[in-house]
DNA sequence: TTTTAAATTATAATTATTCTAAACAAATAA
DNA sequence: TTATTTGTTTAGAATAATTATAATTTAAAA
């Protein structure tokens, strides 16, 4: 984790290493704040203004990637590969989706356009908020792509 | 137009009818506040928030959508109906583009998950700006879902 | 060590958006 | 037509997430 950082050129400090350590293999997509909250009680100097510069030096170094999927705030996955988000509205959790870019029918369509990358981001309810809320009823294909 | 208002049981002020003839048939997707500064000289007492108010309710009625492809900032596109936008990092615009949902490979990755809604946002370099900076060169497909 | 360049911190500033409460206007009732 | 009600607009304050600032501290190089 330290050569992780010192190949990136940034500094190995104690608040880097923490934020690091906290996202290593985690899947909930925390906020800038979800994360200072977390390691405030170990860090007790930490400022919110590190959490957002370390966050936006890896971002920016390719070792994860900002999730835009809700309203006014932006969450961090320590996956940078492409891969679809889904969050549930219900739970408000958010999700990852392995859906390979040759999947999306993008290519057939660039046409002139130089397409860098791209953001998939799907909205509903998650398979444990559904069994709560229908009783595990199956929902069929037709009713997939409906707005609410 | 009117009647349009009416019957989502809005009433037509001039305020509202003014957007939404700024808005009919707008390909530029504008943000509140463009629509703000545009208005402004036509409507000098017209408030921003009028403008956020009336969007909202738009919105909510399913005659507008929201885009939400840059970082923190809104746009809204008078065309409801679900298809992508492509953000030119260049000079800034977006594009509409049509993609059938049926396009994208999802419908078979939703095992239990109910989806009810979906964004996909493409970023990169539009024609004009490619024809700009790198004089008309053709790019291949390999390069397509490479990050920057 | 000593140095130096980078990182952290507290706090202020910014930006887009939402809220609030008063003033106003449109539709309905008398 | 006038009065009343209800919805709308307005200016400005408030909010929330994020970014900038400037002083202090720290990691790593010399």
């Amino acid at each position: 984790m330290i050569s992780k950082l010192k190949k990136l050129g940034l500094k190995a400090t104690p608040q880097r290493l923490a934020i690091l350590k906290l996202l290593d293999g985690n899947k909930l997509h925390p906020s800038a704040e979800d994360i200072y909250k977390r390691l405030k009680p170990d860090f007790p100097s930490l400022s919110l203004a590190t959490v957002y510069n370390t966050l936006e030096a890896l971002a920016k170094a390719g070792e994860l990637q900002e999730v835009r999927i809700t309203a006014g705030k932006r969450h961090f996955d320590p996956d940078p590969s492409p891969h679809a988000h889904f969050y549930c509205r219900i739970c408000n959790s958010i999700y990852d989706w392995r859906i390979n870019p040759a999947d999306i029918g993008i290519a057939s369509r660039v046409k002139d356009y130089l397409v860098e990358n791209y953001v998939l981001n799907l909205y509903g309810v998650c398979p444990g908020c559904l069994k709560e809320t229908e009783g595990g009823k199956t929902i069929n294909d037709k009713t997939l792509f409906e707005k609410e």
